[in-house]
DNA sequence: CGTCGGGTTGATAACTTTCAAATTTCGTGG
DNA sequence: CCACGAAATTTGAAAGTTATCAACCCGACG
């Protein structure tokens, strides 16, 4: 896939208009691929990581652990989000990241990034409000976490993945290819496996979206995003060029 | 207060040592001193604001608002906390902060904070830690409200502040003052203030902690944190100085 | 084949909210 | 200084939501 049209370039392009060095240097970062299977660990909570990964194809999820097991995912990544920003600056990572597919990523070393952030001021604003909206996102989700019920919640964790896959060109209002399991929206959600199919179905029952087979299917947009309470502003946030 | 003794300092110099010059730069950050009644928005949602303040006395707390009308408190910020950090990249403020109890406060400009970071790298570190540390915060939040029952969450919340206002000098590990209301528990722990009210009673029954007239008073700490599963590994991040 | 990781469903239990009302606390005006 | 009303706390009873436990089904895969 030309660089031109990866994800994070695509991503990059709706906020910041990129200039030809701007992506050259995209095309730099990009250039020393790898793979990982399923079920990989990117980055494991309490180790030190200094690598950064721009993340290409496949989907990623970064939780935590609590003492007695039990485990909650804090957000997912994918293709164009970028991985392990926050441990260019903390030496100790205090979450795990990993893949929930098999993943195609760019590694980026620390060095590398930090040049192209002092070599391309539009570059670095665009990554700045990348991890920016990040930010937003969990907020949203803490959010949804305390004061949304079970149907809210799932309903909203659909129409902003949606929303996020819409930017780098993976879906669409009618839907969007998901390989997320049960038991993964469950410790999204803050719910059970069983919890998240009896709602499943429930939204399914009342016309408004189905998932099945690893696809989202929205069938009431509309009804949806009222249900949800969904408003993107969170994730079109504007950005300062201060 | 001599600034030498403001929260702030006191905080920073926990994790960075300050040089005489670092010291100069933080009293001049310390300038403009200002006042607010309790009650008062410092933050609107969807307005543009270009303040950063410096909390020197009395507690904030930022949230969000629901089209339903319900609240989920982010986080509350106490003496030597910054607020609006996030604003000076954002155009548009995605939360409201509001005051809980009367409040003092050092007014910063953008510029100012930004010719100090400039000129004082390990200040500029020093603030990058606690905008970080705030960052892991929310993200430990957002892990209880999806985990953690409202016992485990109430009793986290409680330790969590005790911990943050200890670095200040505001706390020790027999109590703390705190002026919250149940209804301001109950907005941050994703419950209702008469659930709130109960899980408080179980407490105190229980002999772990008492919560009375704006004082929370540990009464077996070490029980307190296994209940909570209480783990300050997110509070004490390291910093990488590359 | 047999097992194993999903997915689905039912019955029951646990936790939390909702509704209602009484009590206490606290700031303010008389 | 007291009285008043508003806000916060406390408690009980009933309803609603979600978890837990226990099956059963299905398709992939060694």
């Amino acid at each position: 896939m030309p660089v031109r049209d990866s994800p994070l370039t695509k991503k990059l392009e709706v906020f910041v208009p990129l200039s030809e060095p701007d992506h050259a240097v995209l095309a730099e970062l990009h250039r020393r691929r790898r793979t990982f299977p399923n079920r990989h660990d990117l980055v494991h909570q309490g180790e030190a990581n200094h690598s950064v990964y721009i993340l290409a194809k496949g989907w990623v999820c970064s939780y935590k652990l609590l003492a007695d097991g039990k485990r909650q995912i804090v957000d997912f990544q994918i293709p164009g989000d970028i991985l392990g920003l926050r441990s260019v600056l903390f030496r100790i990572a205090d979450h795990f990241v990993q893949t929930i597919t098999d993943v195609e990523v760019s590694e980026v070393k620390d060095e590398e990034l930090l040049s192209a952030f002092a070599n391309t001021p539009r570059l670095a604003v665009g990554l700045l409000w990348g991890a920016s909206r990040e930010e937003a996102m969990v907020v949203e989700h803490l959010v949804g976490l305390g004061r949304r019920s079970a149907t809210e919640r799932t309903a909203h964790l659909f129409l902003e993945l949606g929303a996020r896959l819409h930017l780098v060109g993976m879906g669409t209002k009618d839907g969007y290819e998901c390989p997320l399991s049960q038991y993964l929206l469950a410790d999204a959600l803050g719910l059970t496996a069983v919890h998240v199919n009896r709602v499943l179905r429930q939204l399914r029952e009342r016309k408004l979206m189905s998932f099945h087979n690893g696809y989202v299917e929205f069938l009431d947009f509309d009804a949806l995003v009222k249900l949800a309470g969904f408003d993107t502003d969170y994730l079109d946030q504007d950005i300062s060029l201060a």
